[in-house]
DNA sequence: GCACTTGTGAAAAGGCTGTGAACGCAGGCG
DNA sequence: CGCCTGCGTTCACAGCCTTTTCACAAGTGC
């Protein structure tokens, strides 16, 4: 398995260098002489950063900080001359993975790159292609796709790995930004509301094609949760009048007619 | 949320200038001259290990590629003297998270040791997930909620956060500010009554789900204090007359009835 | 008894989520 | 080349839930 790299630096000795390296190892390496927006990066889906602060002046620290919380998955390694010890710890603490100094060996800058991005993955995606059972639902990653008995739902790829990740987690509650970062790859901006519609098209489908259950739950001002549970276990006490409800109808599907579905939501649960 | 990390280190002048940084960062830290078995570092739980393999001799590789493969959750780093490129790579392709060379700042160290840890908790489970238990009551930092068997209270974000403040310190009284001032995150204008209204929340689904326990107590001109009791241990003096309570009866829902519910107030000390 | 603190219920304010629809962007197709 | 379609994002709004605030009752200490 490749690593995916960039280089933001403009000592071109030290480039070239690391590139032919790199591509001996196999490993894609792109290179830039300036800052790149964060933003661009999440496109590469790299797994290691490696920046030369001081082609950056003043904005160092901030541009650090901005990627490092923008991107906390991606592997972030300085590789500059002479610093102080203030420095390299501001920067670690800042959210810099790894600091080198040059003149730096390159075999050892892929070493570290190497020990910096090992701790990524290592986590991460590898029992992936497990197929996951929730109630009625079959999910594969081997297809992208959710199956009740053999209908598909017809998942888009992100609503999938929306989806896949929930189920993944079952039973716990995950807070709206993990979501996002885990299933967009970078912070959730404030006021993003993309978790929220695509959980609503998730249940949307899930609705049409296993009505009887229920599996994403709301927990208000926190996040979601997936369970699956058959519908209509809805508490005794909140039923108009008759006593325990007779245990022999488990699912009511009457009261929740197809022209309104309500979700129950967990406070803070 | 403190890091808890072992030295393995001969070099007692590093490793007492180490301490007292860890101390003072609130860190966990021991200590050992020599080689630990793998098996005795799982016990200690560690984030990370810090060890100079010096003192192992021909051992070191064989030593440290073992606790890499069997402990790859743990952060490893090394702290020696001078070593060549060559043994960098070997350590860090073995599996070694970070190399720092002697003589080496201790913040710098503490610097390095928080970066790589971070790598770890992150996408892993958050430390904080431990659930607590405190009389009949489970709380789920999971879940965001408190159970009752398997009844949960219904808790909001805020009544959760209150609740799980206090019982994490458990049996301290604390005072309304402190308490405002970690779970709202800013410090409490004058006046400001929330944290009395949230107790009242969080004191009337503790009654209803746990009705023979009592969990928290107000200290009069100062704060609350968490502490689980089963109810019915009222002093003798305040019984109207009857002699020590026969133990039988427990709890007596009568006396307190559903309209008014007293509870006990420890004065200012 | 007086000054202050805490408990309580309810109303008001504020914030969050569900929802439908518009917008922008890319790839496919005529 | 332009249109169409599918997908992801953004927006506005309604409805509901939560949090804050307020006034008053009850309790505490001097």
């Amino acid at each position: 398995m490749s690593i995916r790299i960039a280089v933001i630096d403009t000592d071109s000795g030290f480039v070239t260098v690391l590139a032919k390296r790199a591509e001996a190892a196999g490993w894609s390496l792109s290179h830039s002489s300036g800052p790149v927006p964060p933003r661009d990066l999440v496109a590469l889906k790299l797994n290691a950063l490696l920046i030369d602060p001081a082609l950056l002046g003043d904005e160092a620290w901030s541009y650090l900080e901005r990627v490092a919380s923008m991107l906390p998955e991606l592997a972030l390694v300085v590789v500059t001359g002479r610093s102080t010890v203030a420095q390299r710890v501001r920067g670690l603490r800042l959210g810099v993975d790894d600091w080198m100094t040059k003149p730096c060996h390159p075999e050892e800058a892929m070493a570290r790159v190497e020990a910096v991005s090992r701790r990524h993955t290592h986590g991460r995606r590898e029992v992936e292609s497990a197929p996951l059972t929730a109630g009625e639902l079959e999910i594969r990653p081997d297809r992208f796709q959710a199956f009740v008995g053999k209908e598909p739902l017809d998942l888009t790829r992100r609503e999938f790995e929306l989806l896949y990740l929930l189920a993944e987690e079952r039973s716990q509650v995950l807070e709206r930004e993990k979501i996002y970062q885990r299933v967009w790859g970078y912070a959730m901006a404030h006021g993003d509301r993309s978790v929220d519609v695509f959980v609503r098209k998730l249940r949307q489908k899930l609705e049409k094609h296993s009505p009887s259950w229920s599996y994403i739950h709301t927990h208000f001002g926190i996040g979601y949760r997936f369970e699956p549970e058959p519908a209509g276990i809805v508490k005794e006490e909140l039923r108009p009048a008759a006593g325990p409800a007779p245990l022999e109808k488990q699912a009511d599907p009457e009261s929740q007619s197809s022209s309104q579905v309500v979700h129950k939501t967990f406070t803070a649960g």
